[in-house]
DNA sequence: GTGATGTTCTTCAAAATTGAAGAGCGGCGC
DNA sequence: GCGCCGCTCTTCAATTTTGAAGAACATCAC
């Protein structure tokens, strides 16, 4: 074992220390400086929102990973030892790192650039096509753009700003969902025309509610084709293809059609949210164009939701209305 | 609602956007780091040791909370967006300022100047305190220290280098347990005195097998004092206040003490552990102090678990030997 | 003194996170 | 064209992490 002259630690051994740092938790560090800072992990703990339990284990196992002590826990108070003292020191360019991002979503994508982009599904972004200048006009400075789609955009990715849906919404954390309207569905064919077969949606799960309604009310008539896209289910009724569901106030709007639904049970109304993140509160020309949007529902919500023809009872507490 | 010239984000909007970058998850951030460094989820995931699903988990977090899409999620390859490549540019800093956190533990104690610190009951300590000077030898240019105490030091926090340990060892992560000797203890009393009372181990769990064996061995003496405490136990024996377990090394060196055990299940072993931990692997005089400790155990070995006067049956695979 | 307050640590059940396996899908080489 | 490969996403059970409540203890004010 002889030892060379000022033997330093082995490139080896540094290695193994390098490695250390290198799997150190972030956000223990960052819990040690909050600690550092506030001077208790108790006054710590709400200021990162977790508990002082937590802090707690955070801490013994950053001083586990690097082999140090950094505090004398006294029963009464935190003392940082030096070494504690010391890494304080070396987070700072750290910590000013980090502060420094605090304004890139801001600087990268600046609110008053980007488009307001509404998605909504085919059938309401047909309907909303007639509204466009109205939403327009709510926010002049921004582009505003429809997106028909039966996707779900990720609003809290960015992907759009504001969603109509259909029912099932779960109000995910984040996202700001208030209902806005229902829409009556009911099934239509070509006047006079008989014994049409049944355009099926596809056993989408968003279609289900039709389906379901299709298989239990109108099984006498023969097997159509499976269409979900609103236009081409449209134009298909149109030709005569055979008979399918279709928004009443598309429906009801087109002379050549007639509505097959003659009961109440027939009918599908489906509640329509209007969906955005929280974020979107602090953003006026957005926060105009979500009002104009819920404005514009609202004012047309009797040509959206009633039924032509049919007699739609009002919704009583005990009647085991259509849903 | 009249807007001022220029509308500017309200202080208010700035306050919360800031805010969201303040909860950020470092650790997501170094995952987006090394995601875009390694170009795919699958590939950074072995680096951050974590895997492919808790990194697109990570991620998609990241994105909802920024409000910003980072990644286009191609089946087949992941694509960053503008605003991924933005963000990893804002990072860099952050990055920087990690990797300048790499030699801190060694920059702020350097190993050479450390003592060594060898924390071990009081009996064991006693039994070395006769070795200090072979220990010291092993690592001349360290300081070796020895700390009796009954606590456990937390050697992964650097308070001690060197534990050993009585039996009872959960080899944590990051620790090495090896077994380096067996010590016995028997009792012991003032030669020729009778009918004096049984000094007691208090209900400490260290001391468990001590005051298991003394209720069930020597339960007819009446109770004694209880005395933790090696050296106070002894010196309360030599006075003639007690009988009591000492080490047998110890009792059976004092000509004025005679042994009370008489029967091989009137004795107890000990196992000893040597315990450091994984990352003093790389000290090489840590290494050589451990060796040394582990050789002083072993060429002692028969004088710490001999049991004097009576016959001590070989383990045989069968018999119950006393534990 | 004595009581009130503020610490940290322990415990344990509940909640959140994790990863293995499978599915789907596009690119790449032959 | 065909098969292989690597990628990401989904799912679900198991593991890990979390925090509320309680215990112990020092400090401070009265």
């Amino acid at each position: 074992m002889a030892d060379g002259p000022a033997l330093a630690p082995s490139s080896e051994t540094e290695a193994r220390l390098a490695q250390v740092w290198h799997h150190l938790s972030w956000d223990d560090l960052r819990a040690f400086l909050a600690i550092s800072v506030h001077g208790s992990m108790n006054r710590a703990a709400p200021a990162l929102r977790e508990s002082q339990p937590t802090l707690g284990r955070r801490m013994l196992r950053l001083e586990h990973q690097i082999g140090l002590a950094l505090f004398e826990r006294a029963p009464n108070r935190l003392v940082p030892t030096e070494a504690g003292e010391a890494l304080v020191a070396a987070l700072m360019p750290m910590l000013g790192a980090a502060r420094g991002l605090a304004g890139f979503s801001e600087r990268f994508a600046p609110d008053r650039t980007r488009p307001i982009r509404i998605t909504a599904t085919t059938t309401l972004a047909l309907f909303l096509s007639e509204h466009v200048a109205a939403l327009r006009a709510a926010a002049p400075e921004r582009d505003v753009v429809l997106v028909p789609t039966r996707q779900r955009y990720d609003l809290l990715r960015g992907e759009a700003e504001i969603a109509l849906r259909m029912n099932s919404v779960e109000p995910d954390a984040g996202l700001l969902a208030r209902k806005a309207a229902t829409v009556s569905f009911a099934f239509y064919g070509l006047r006079g025309a008989r014994d049409l077969p049944m355009i099926m949606p596809s056993g989408d799960s968003t279609m289900s509610k039709q389906r379901a309604l299709a298989d239990r009310e109108l099984a006498h008539r023969p097997q159509g084709p499976q269409i979900d896209e609103l236009h081409l289910r449209y134009q298909a009724i149109r030709a005569g293809a055979g008979v399918g569901a279709l928004p009443c106030w598309l429906g009801t709007s087109d002379p050549t059609l007639e509505c097959l639904s003659l009961r109440p049970e027939q009918f599908i109304h489906e509640a329509v949210y209007l969906v955005r993140t929280e974020r979107s509160r602090a953003d006026r020309a957005l926060d105009a164009v979500a009002r104009a949007l819920a404005a514009i529902l609202h004012r047309n919500r009797t040509r959206l939701q009633l039924a032509p023809g049919a007699v739609i009872p009002p919704p009583g507490p005990a009647s085991s209305a259509p849903r």
